[in-house]
DNA sequence: ATCAATCATGATAATAATTATCATTATCAT
DNA sequence: ATGATAATGATAATTATTATCATGATTGAT
């Protein structure tokens, strides 16, 4: 949908691939570009039925290989509610985000506040943490849902 | 260890075993007495492991079952990071807390910030979500593993 | 105290998501 | 072209959790 943007992510794909021992794969562009088209956040299952119609022969195990990947060079990011199944969504140069979440249809927008995060710093501080990453999730009911 | 907190935990079990088509347990209170003397994030697998020097019989799918009821009256609460087994806590009076979780040691800290709550209520409604609950988990390194 | 109804439990089978294994195929530097 | 090694598909294995089911415990009415 965005050439743009699946042009930046096979650039980073690339980097990272030759800066270690790692070869090229078409498959992996193919999975690349379902997840950018969806523009979701989908289970490794759902992007396997999505990637199935543009080559069969691509099996779940390398979904979760290539997702895995993807979210090591940073051009994915992973979301696990409760204990669940995982979900994937495409993070490439967005700012580090949070999610609220539709408990009733599972809808899932993507939020940003630098405010919280100038607070979690100052709260791990003052507990003698260095902070390394944070993950805030709010759940309600989105508006669709209330009517 | 601190018998007014297993009093009123077992006071609002009993209402609420009460309130609904439950009977009584001696295991249920075996396995909270447990849990409240830990005072820790612990899995199902490791409260049972302390458990079973009580009580030998007890099996892990009792675990489960007991610290789900435990859940839902409130007196327990779980943590879930990325994935991977579910942490079972006290919850018993507490306020909610949000966690702030060395990735070394995996020790957990609970943290409280009145202000993020706020500002999460207002990100929620600028969304148009009626706000439910939320989840906020901190990363990073704790003092002792700076060291 | 007895009895019947039904909840609680233990052992274990089932499930679901994910990861590991391994034989085969594709890539890449020479 | 070739040899080394990464990528892949199929599927076995794993792990945490839940469901099943036969048996034992609790409760309320008699």
């Amino acid at each position: 949908m965005n050439k743009d943007e699946f042009t930046r992510a096979t650039d980073i794909l690339n980097d990272y691939i030759q800066s270690r021992p790692l070869k090229y794969s078409e498959k992996r562009l193919v999975i690349l570009r379902a997840l950018l088209d969806s523009n979701r956040h989908l289970t490794a299952e759902e992007l396997h039925s999505i990637v199935k119609d543009k080559d069969a022969s691509i099996g779940i195990a390398t979904i979760y290989r290539t997702l895995r990947l993807f979210t090591e060079c940073g051009i994915s990011g992973e979301l696990t509610l409760d204990g669940s199944t995982t979900r994937y969504y495409p993070a490439l140069g967005k700012a580090h985000h949070d999610h609220l979440i539709c408990i009733k249809c599972g809808k899932v927008v993507n939020i940003v506040s630098p405010g919280i995060e100038k607070t979690q710093e100052k709260l791990a501080r003052e507990n003698g943490f260095t902070l390394e990453s944070h993950r805030l999730d709010l759940f309600g009911i989105c508006s669709d849902c209330q009517k």
